[in-house]
DNA sequence: ACCCAAATTTGATCTGAGTCAATTGGCTTT
DNA sequence: AAAGCCAATTGACTCAGATCAAATTTGGGT
């Protein structure tokens, strides 16, 4: 989207520090393997609005989410929009057969990374099937979750779209940070139309509806979740 | 759905003539491997209806497919149905981290299987690092095609929608079977609304609309794709 | 604090796909 | 070959969400 410009940390960074050595690929990995990986990784920083890489890009490296969030999408040629999902802290990315990236990521605010060279970390791999297992997981959980969304878009209501989304970002951030009601939503309307397969005026009026009936307050840069559990009965249907 | 008639072949069964030896997480193993890999899999047959395993269900197998087609399914509590996908052969079905199906599957018409049970075939797994790139391979490549599906779901027109669906599901069977513009459809047209996010009614407004401009020809059993050339402008928009 | 541009909200109207309701067509059973 | 049954088609009408069109709010830069 803008010029790209990113910055290398000139400095040493560690794996011993990093935010996410728990949650990300690296959990597999113990203390003299991470010590090892941490040469492969740099971290990178995005600014907002920065894309990360595009659908079809040949794949060059792979990415482990620090910092932010991130919107990965597929467009039609017509310009058309879906957003397959929304990357946090500890997400991993990049994985793929065809050698091509499947789909677009730009950064929703400032992102950092941690980037790893496809080649060398392939190589890494290849004798740690911990790691290759670890990231089967991450594979596996994502293919599950993708076939929720499917649910939601084939077969949800607008209203149910909306609640099921507010919630089930809120569970991401409480399991990132903890738990609060207060629920920031960095991406756009835009955004979140286009994750749930709606328009933004669409998403407009519902945030409205649920405000109006007590069940969330629209506050400056999110919401507050007032009423959880009437949340969750509209979005269970 | 049906009662479970589950007939074992009471006689030997060998992988070195199974049909789909070279395309599912078979092909990773070699000669010897294979022989051992045999006596983990019991081929299992299901008549037309029939539930092979169901959402939240423990698991308790994986399953390779030999031979026919299968509904993978996520029902809501009110009975609305998304049908996640189609299973052909050496498609390789139950792959989870919960230890629960998240989606349940039943036979459209007859189907086999090659039944392998959770613990030995973990075990097997464990010391073979192949087979694991494999099934993660398989994982990436069912992500990606679910992205592909979540565009499809929450960005096409009901036009878009089916004719995407009889091209991709042409290609599949292209793959399996070899070239023909006959394209068999085993499955309902409830089963195409449901994958399709659309109503039975719709589907088949959207069929007949299809024959009428000289697309397709709708045979008993399945479509002929009169006009490849103008389904492929449908479907891309 | 003021200005401009972009994002969001709100309102009015339209329409693609859903719903409701018959028919039609194919199979199976007798 | 008539009856019964289920899947598929067709038609008439409705409606949830899209589209079109203004306001209104927000945010960033100077």
């Amino acid at each position: 989207m803008k010029p790209s410009v990113v910055t290398i940390e000139p400095n040493g960074h560690y794996c011993s520090d990093c935010a996410v050595r728990g949650a990300a690929v690296c959990s597999s990995l113990d203390a003299a393997e991470l010590r090892e990986f941490e040469h492969l990784g740099r971290r990178v920083h995005f600014e907002s609005g920065e894309t990360v890489f595009s659908e079809e890009d040949i794949t060059t490296s792979f990415y482990n989410v620090l910092e932010g969030v991130m919107r990965l999408y597929k467009l039609l040629p017509d310009g058309r929009r879906q957003i397959v999902g929304f990357a946090l802290p500890g997400d991993f990315l990049g994985m793929n057969i065809s050698g091509r990236h499947n789909f677009s990521a730009d950064a929703i605010g400032v992102v950092a990374v941690c980037q790893f060279a496809k080649g060398p970390f392939g190589r890494f791999i290849e004798d740690r099937p911990q790691l290759l297992k670890r990231i089967n997981e991450l594979a596996i959980r994502e293919l599950s979750q993708a076939r929720d969304h499917m649910v939601l878009l084939g077969r949800r209501s607008a209203d149910e779209k909306v609640a099921t989304f507010l919630l089930g970002w809120r569970d991401r951030l409480v399991a990132l940070k903890g738990l609060s009601d207060i629920v920031p939503l960095p991406m756009s309307r835009q955004d979140i139309a286009d994750y749930l397969g709606l328009t933004i005026e669409t998403v407009s009026r519902t945030f409205t509806k649920l405000e109006r009936h007590g069940v969330i307050e629209i506050i400056h840069g999110g919401i507050s979740l007032l009423d959880p559990a009437r949340a969750e009965a509209m979005a269970a249907a």
